[in-house]
DNA sequence: AATATCCGTATTTTT
DNA sequence: TACGGATATT
C-alpha cells in the first residue's frame, strides 16, 4: 500500500539502506534531517507513523544511543507501535531502549528519579481526575465555602478551572473571565481553595494528571536541574503536536538541549483536544520558538481512495487553514462516500449490521471495519443489536474499565499499600465498611495520622515519619473504630502491614487485597459474579509487573482502553469489529469506516456550538472520522432521534443532516435512503389486546 | 449526629 | 449509571 513516490527526482540524500527506498522524498527529508529543530506537517494518512519510526531507526543507525532519544506520543499504544516499527526497520531490539511514552508517563518516570530535587516524595501516588475533584470538594467544605444559598462552583467546575489554569499557563483571573464568567465573583475563594488543594496534595504525596506536567515543568525551570535532565537526551521527538497544550510546549522547549534537536510532527487540521487546553498555536509558533526550524510537509496520502479524500478536503476547505496543504492520493475508486439516511436509531443499528455482514461476505474482516461516533453512549443501541446478532466487537473510549466502582475500590486499597498517606484512597476504602460514612472516616483518618503534619512535607532522606506513623497506628490498632466494623478493619490493617513488610510481587499483593475485598464486594454490588471478572483481570495484569509502584502508576496513566484489552481468556473468535469514539480513533485506519449519527446535535455536538472556535473543532472531528477510511466510508443519518434516554417515553426530535455536509457538497457523496419521514406507526388504543388483558387482570384484583 | 436509603435527573471528548 | 438531595433509621 505504501508505494514509493517515483514521480519526483532524487533531490534528497541518497537512500543509505534498502528500507529508505520505501520513503518518498518529503518523508526521507524528515527522516534524515541531521540536526536542529524540525517541524513536520503531516496530513492525514501521509505516513506519519512510518516517518517517525523511520527517523528513530535512522538516528540509532547513525550512532545516537537509543536511551538518549525521547519519543513523546499521545497514547502508550502509539509509542509501542513506533518503537516496534523502528525495531523492525533496523532489525534488532536496540530501539526498545528508547524513552517512549505519553507526556504524563514520562513525567512520572522523571519525577520518580529527580523529584527529590524539588522536594517531591518519589513514592507519590497518581490520582485520577475524579479523586482530584473529590479532594477539591473536601477542601471547599473545610474552608467553609458552602454551595448552599450563595451558588458556588461545583467540584467538577473547580477541577476544570484548576486544570485549565495549569495546562494553559494562563492566570486564574483571565481563565475565569474568558472561560468561566459565572465564577468571576468567587475568584478569591477559588484561589484559597487552589492553594490549600496544592498544599494538601504535597503533604499526601499525591499528584494528579496536571501536577505531573506542572512538576516536570517546575524542574525544568530550575536552571541546574533543567540542564541535568535535558542533557540526558540528544533528540526529542513529539507526535501529535497539534494536540499539545501550552505547558507541554514549554516542557518540550525546556527539554530541547544545546542543539535544539527537537522534531515535532502534527496536523493542524486534526486538532481535537482544545477542551484539554490544547492549541494549534503551538504548531504555528514552533518556527518562531525554535530558531532555524526546518519545515517539511507530507502531502501524499497513502491511506484513502481519492473520492474519500476529495470529500474530506472539501470539508476542510471552508475552515480557516493555517498551514496550507494539498492532500492527494494515487488510489482510485469509483465509489463515492455514502450518506445513508434512515428513519431512526433502531434502523441505523440494523443498517450498520447489515452492511458490515455484507462486507464480511465479501471477505473484509470485522477487524478491518470500524464504527465511529462522537460520544460514548451513541453506540449503545448498536451494541445491543451486535450482541443480538452475535457479532463480536471491542469498544474503545467511553466508560472505561478503571472507572467502574469496584475496580476503583481495589485500586484505592492497592494505593494505600503503596502510599499510606493517600487520603482520598483511605476515604474510599473506609466508606466501604459497615457503620462508617464520611464523618467516621474523617475521624479515623485523623487518628491514623494520615495528615498530622501541617507544614508541607519538604523531604530529605530521614523523613519517613508520615508513613511510619500511619503504619505504627495500624499495627497497634490504636484507632477507634465503630464496633460493627472492628473485625473487618483489623483484617485490613493486617493485609496492609503484611504487604508493606514483606513487599511481595504485585500479583501477590493484588491477590491478598482481593481476598480481603471479596466479601465486602459481594455484599455491596448487585451482580457480583459479573463484576468479579474485572477483579480477576486486575490480578492478571499484575502478573507482568515487578513493582507495585509501576503497577498502580500504569493503571492510573495508561488504563486499559477497552475492557477486553487485557482479556485473560483468548477469545474464541479473535476477529472483532471495532467501535470507537472519534477521539480514540485518532491515528488509526480501517478498510471500511461507518460513522454514526452524522446529524446536527451529534456532530457538531449540541454542547459545542457555543463559539466559532468550538464549531471549528467539531468540523475537524468529522474530518478525523472521515479520513480514517481506506476504501469505503459510510455516514449514517437517522431522521428521528429520541430526545432523552429514559426521558418521557416517546419524546423525540427531528434531525437535520450535519451542517458540515451542505447541499452544495452533495455531488461528492452517494445518497442512499429517503429523506421523507414516515409517520410513526400507531397502535390504536381501543383494540389493543394488551389493554384488554390488563383490564381483566385488574378486574381480578378487585374481586 | 451520623448513616442508610430512596428517588429524580442529567449524561462529550481524555491523560 | 452515578450523583445530589431529601427523608428514614440507628
Amino acid at each position: 500500500m505504501d508505494l514509493p513516490d517515483k514521480s519526483s527526482p532524487l533531490s534528497n540524500p541518497k537512500p543509505e539502506s534498502a528500507w529508505m527506498a520505501d520513503l518518498n522524498d518529503a518523508q526521507r527529508l524528515a527522516v534524515t534531517h541531521p540536526v536542529g529543530p524540525l517541524l513536520v506537517i503531516a496530513g492525514a494518512g501521509t505516513g506519519k507513523t512510518k516517518t517517525l519510526a523511520s527517523r528513530v531507526a535512522w538516528l540509532i543507525q547513525t550512532g545516537v544511543s537509543p536511551e538518549r532519544i525521547l519519543l513523546l506520543t499521545f497514547t502508550r499504544r502509539a509509542a509501542v507501535e513506533m518503537i516496534s516499527r523502528a525495531s523492525r526497520v533496523i532489525g534488532d531490539q536496540q530501539s526498545s531502549r528508547v524513552w517512549g511514552g505519553t507526556f504524563h508517563a514520562v513525567a512520572s518516570r522523571l519525577l520518580r528519579s529527580h523529584g527529590r530535587t524539588i522536594g517531591l516524595d518519589p513514592g507519590f501516588n497518581v490520582i485520577d481526575s475524579e479523586d482530584s475533584a473529590d479532594l477539591m470538594d473536601m477542601i471547599r467544605i473545610e474552608l467553609g465555602f458552602e454551595s448552599g444559598e450563595r451558588r458556588f462552583p461545583k467540584k467538577s467546575t473547580l477541577a476544570a478551572i484548576y486544570s485549565r489554569v495549569v495546562s494553559s499557563r494562563e492566570k486564574l483571573g483571565d481563565v475565569l473571565v474568558q472561560r468561566f464568567p459565572w465564577c468571576v465573583n468567587d475568584q478569591d475563594a477559588i484561589r484559597q481553595i487552589f492553594e490549600a488543594f496544592t498544599k494538601r496534595k504535597r503533604q499526601q504525596a499525591v499528584l494528579d494528571y496536571d501536577d505531573l506536567l506542572l512538576y516536570w515543568h517546575a524542574m525544568l525551570q530550575v536552571p541546574e536541574i533543567g540542564k541535568m535532565i535535558s542533557k540526558q537526551f540528544d533528540h526529542v521527538l513529539v507526535d501529535e503536536y497539534q494536540d499539545t497544550n501550552p505547558i507541554q510546549a514549554e516542557i518540550v522547549f525546556g527539554m530541547r538541549g544545546e542543539k535544539s534537536n527537537v522534531t515535532a510532527v502534527g496536523d493542524d487540521a486534526q486538532a481535537i483536544y482544545s477542551f484539554r487546553a490544547a492549541t494549534v498555536e503551538n504548531m504555528l509558533n514552533f518556527p518562531k520558538q525554535f530558531e532555524g526550524t526546518t519545515l517539511v510537509r507530507l502531502e501524499q496520502n497513502y491511506r484513502s481512495v481519492q473520492p474519500i479524500l476529495t470529500a474530506s478536503n472539501r470539508l476542510m476547505a471552508d475552515a480557516p487553514h493555517q498551514f496550507a496543504k494539498n492532500l492527494f492520493s494515487h488510489r482510485k475508486s469509483n465509489q463515492a462516500p455514502r450518506i445513508i439516511t434512515i428513519q431512526d436509531e433502531a434502523a441505523q443499528s440494523g443498517e450498520v449490521c447489515r452492511r458490515i455482514l455484507q462486507k464480511v461476505e465479501e471477505g473484509v474482516s470485522l477487524r478491518g471495519q470500524a464504527v465511529l461516533f462522537r460520544a460514548g453512549f451513541h453506540s449503545d443501541a448498536l451494541e445491543v443489536e451486535l450482541q443480538r446478532r452475535n457479532i463480536p466487537f471491542v469498544k474503545y473510549g467511553g466508560l472505561k474499565f478503571v472507572e467502574a466502582a469496584h475496580v476503583k475500590d481495589m485500586l484505592a486499597l492497592l494505593k494505600i499499600i503503596h502510599n499510606p498517606l493517600d487520603e482520598m484512597s483511605w476515604h474510599r476504602v473506609l466508606n466501604l465498611f459497615d457503620g462508617i460514612g464520611p464523618a467516621q472516616s474523617k475521624r479515623i483518618i485523623e487518628a491514623l495520622g494520615v495528615r498530622a503534619s501541617e507544614e508541607p512535607k519538604l523531604l530529605d532522606e530521614s523523613d519517613q515519619t508520615g508513613e511510619a506513623r500511619v503504619l505504627k497506628n495500624l499495627r497497634d490498632c490504636s484507632v477507634p473504630i465503630p464496633a460493627v466494623a472492628r473485625e473487618q478493619f483489623a483484617q485490613l490493617a493486617h493485609t496492609i502491614i503484611q504487604c508493606v513488610d514483606q513487599q511481595p510481587m504485585p500479583m501477590v499483593v493484588v491477590e491478598r487485597v482481593r481476598i480481603f475485598y471479596e466479601p465486602i464486594f459481594r455484599k455491596l454490588y448487585e451482580n457480583p459474579d459479573l463484576r468479579i471478572r474485572d477483579i480477576e483481570q486486575l490480578e492478571q495484569i499484575a502478573r507482568s509487573y515487578q513493582s507495585l509502584e509501576s503497577y498502580v502508576t500504569d493503571l492510573a496513566l495508561d488504563p486499559p482502553q477497552s475492557t477486553q484489552d487485557y482479556a485473560d481468556v483468548p477469545l474464541f473468535d479473535d476477529d472483532q469489529l471495532i467501535l470507537s469514539t472519534i477521539h480514540s480513533a485518532k491515528g488509526c485506519e480501517w478498510e471500511i469506516v461507518h460513522v454514526l449519527h452524522v446529524s446536527d446535535g451529534c456532530i457538531p455536538n449540541d454542547m459545542s456550538c457555543g463559539s466559532e472556535e468550538e464549531l471549528a473543532e467539531e468540523r475537524r472531528l468529522l474530518y478525523v472520522a472521515m479520513t480514517r477510511a481506506k476504501d469505503e466510508l459510510n455516514l449514517y443519518f437517522p431522521l428521528r432521534s429520541y430526545a432523552k434516554k429514559g426521558g418521557r417515553s416517546d419524546r423525540h426530535s427531528y434531525c437535520q443532516l450535519s451542517r458540515f455536509l451542505p447541499p452544495t457538497d452533495m455531488q461528492l457523496y452517494e445518497r442512499i435512503g429517503s429523506d421523507v419521514l414516515k409517520p410513526e406507526p400507531r397502535v390504536p388504543i381501543e383494540s389493543s389486546a394488551i389493554t384488554v388483558n390488563v383490564d381483566r387482570m385488574l378486574g381480578e384484583l378487585w374481586k
